[in-house]
Order: C-alpha cells, then structure tokens, then sequence
DNA sequence: GGATGTGAAGTCGTTCACAGCT
DNA sequence: AGCTGTGAACGACTTCACATCC
C-alpha cells in the first residue's frame, strides 16, 4: 500500500478489470490469478499485480484472488459504489444518444437533466426517441439546477464553438467534473477535472497506423 | 528525420495540431511558433517540435512554421489527404447518431455503409432522423459490400456481447480498420487495427479522479 | 535576435525476477 | 508447489538546454 500517484492508465485498467471480473461472477467463477486477469485483459501478469498494489493486497499468495472481494474492492476504490449524477449539454445527434443510452451506462450514472440553447426544437427530437416527453432546458439554468438536482459530472456534446462558452457555464454551477466530447480543448479552473472523448482523433490515429503500415 | 517508431501519443498530438492550424489558416495567420502552437494545444513546446521531428524539418529557425504548409503536410504525414470509406455496424441509438454526425466528421471521412442485424426493425429510424430512407444492410452482406464500396474501416456500436462476432466478420471481409465503441476486448488477426473508444471507461476515469481529490 | 532541431537528462510506466506467504 | 507482492532493471516518452541556422 502506497501514496504514490496512481497513474492513469492504471485506473483505465482497473475499469477493465472490473467488467471482467464481473463476468465471472455471474459465471459462477469464485477464484481468479493475475495471469487470467491479464490475459482477458489483454496485459502482462505483473502490470496486474502492480495495478492492485497501488491500493493494497487483495490477493492470497498461492491461490489468487476472490472474485467477489475483487470486483467490490474495486468499484470501491473506482467511486463506482455510490451514485453519479450526469447532465447532457447540447441535444444534437450525440447527445441524443447518450440520452437514450442507459444501456451502455452503468447503474450508478444516472442522467438527472438535459439542456440545450433551443430546448424547444430538440425537444421533439428526444421525445419521439424515448416514448415519452422530454424536459429541455435552457444552459442558462444550469447553475440553478446543478444545486437542486446535484448535478456530479457535465457532458459536453455541443458544437466544438460552443464548448468553451458552456464550460465556463459548467464552471459557473460548480459542476466538477466534465466530459467532454468535442475536440476543443476545455480551460478551466483549477479543481475542475475534464476529460477528453476525442473520438474524432481517435479514428484520425486508426487511419495513420492503416495508412502507415502499407508500405 | 528518423526511422524511429512514432509513439501513439505524437499521432494524437499532431491530430490536435491539425485541428488548430486549421483555425489559425481560417484566420489568415500565416506563421505560427513551437510556443504558440503548444499553449493552444496544452502542451510543452519541445514537445510539438519532437513531434514533427519524427517526421523531417518542417521549420525556419528564428521564424516558425509557415501555416499552411505546415497544415498540409500533417494532413498528408497523418493519411487525411485522402478519403476513408466508413461502414457502421449496430445502428442502435450509437450507430444512428454517428450516421447522422457529419458535422464532427472531417471532410474526407465518408459514410458508405450501415449494418444491422435487423435491418427492417431500424431502418424507421434512421429515415426519419435523415429526412430520407436510408439503407441498412444485415451483415452477412459485409464480406460482398466491402469489397464493392471499398470500406477502409468499421465503426462497431453493437451491444457489447455482439461485438467479437461482428469483428470476425469484419476481419473475413477484410477490413483492416476497426473502431471499437463497445467495451469488449476484440481479438483480430495481426495485421488488422482496432482502436477502442472507452468512453464507459473514460467516464469511469473521471470518477475516479473527482472521488479521490475529496479527501 | 529568435525560434527551430536535437542530444542528454529526467520522469514515468512497464516488465522482470524472485522473495515471501499460504 | 504455486501465485502474490515488490524492489530493481528496463524502456518509453517528456522536458531541458543549447548549438544551429534563418
């Protein structure tokens, strides 16, 4: 057990472990080793063990890990064992998505408001999506709405003109954390925590390996 | 100039780098500084210049970089001087808004294809959403459409427990590209590309770090 | 003068290899 | 005997600092 600063790749991992970790759960599977872990995971046995070590000795030398210890440890540790409470900011296409995504999220996210600059043109969008009227507001609330909805973590899915503009609005509302979905990249004051989903670099990077690999 | 692999972080950067170059030429700047360029993209500036060393001298010592130049040629370096021919496979909620997602589409990344497994089921949707009938394929078409459209890579935004299946499919069609929604770990053959985006994962991320700095 | 290009130093993360438990 | 936990070696990426060149 250490102080260390817990590198971010490490959490990612962590996160991957537990979605492992979590079907062999419901596969019955009580015991699991770094090596299994790794594989499934596609890392080295020891990068595993490491990860752990970061926050403490899980395992039992000889035998493994509990699965069930293990998964709950870790969403522990992740903050995945209580609620968090996300607003969407610009119902375009995306953000309409992730509306109506609440398969892809987790239990503990729940998405507790929408807004939008013209809530009344996208409104019907969301409603015909999810079967029932939707309530858009205007990002001009957000503060106000923040404080009585507790608002936890603000996705940004705006045009990337806009991104700034909103983020100081998120800021504003001392909403701490972001995600944010449009390339542009987001100032904010200390103790706000953004986090990038640039899935626009992401297939530009998939298309320099393909384009640099035929030679 | 060297022959050095490039690490994945650069190809990332100079995605960024792009994207404010681009804005810079909009604005009619015509040279652009290591410094300058850094700070827009939250960088350090040795960093910028160690990445385009990667790829050869694009600089005036005491000057800076010509703008446009310097633009095209990362256009180039990076593959985005040509079109990529996009297919995507699972028109759920996902898949819908990123056909519908132009906007935050370069201009050199093309739509060529959709897939579903029930094809009639979402077809209603995507229409209405496009303003005209769009065409779903089932993907047991993959293999002979890919080659008659020329897909260069598939965007996966099926539920996650269908998404190996799809990725064998994708490598028998052999479509060297994949970019991975889901959060299932794929296995492909050497010599295919998968780039996931974790973005389950990255919100998992974000938790994580607005948990631990309330201390 | 001033900004690039780059070896060298530094930092961070991963992998190895083995001691330590069970 | 087997698998974890971990110091030490390794490797990769980042930052520094300065020589180089316009």
């Amino acid at each position: 057990m250490k102080a260390t600063k817990v590198p971010e790749a490490t959490i990612r991992r962590l996160s991957t472990y537990t979605r492992y970790l979590k079907e062999l759960e419901e596969q019955g599977e009580t015991v699991v080793s770094s090596a299994q872990l790794a594989k499934a995971c596609g890392v080295n046995p020891a990068q595993v063990r490491k990860d752990l070590a970061y926050f403490g000795e899980f395992g039992i030398r000889g035998v493994g890990y509990y699965v069930k210890d293990l998964y709950e440890d870790l969403r522990r540790i992740l903050g995945l064992n209580r609620e968090w409470r996300l607003a969407i900011i610009g119902i375009g296409n995306l953000g309409t998505a992730l509306l109506n995504f609440k398969d892809f999220l987790k239990e503990n996210y729940k998405i507790v408001a929408a807004f939008d600059i013209k809530p009344e043109v996208v409104v019907g969008r969301v409603a015909e999506k999810a079967g029932k009227p939707a309530e858009i507001l205007h990002p001009d609330r957000l503060k106000e709405v923040a404080k009585e909805r507790k608002i936890d973590i603000a996705i940004i899915t705006t045009p990337p003109s806009e991104a700034q503009k909103v983020a100081d609005q998120v800021v504003e509302a001392n909403i701490r954390g972001i995600l944010n979905f449009t390339p542009a990249q987001l100032k904010v004051p200390r103790g706000f925590i953004v986090k990038n989903v640039y899935f626009t670099t992401i297939l530009d990077n998939l298309v320099y390996l393909l384009q640099s690999r035929r030679r």
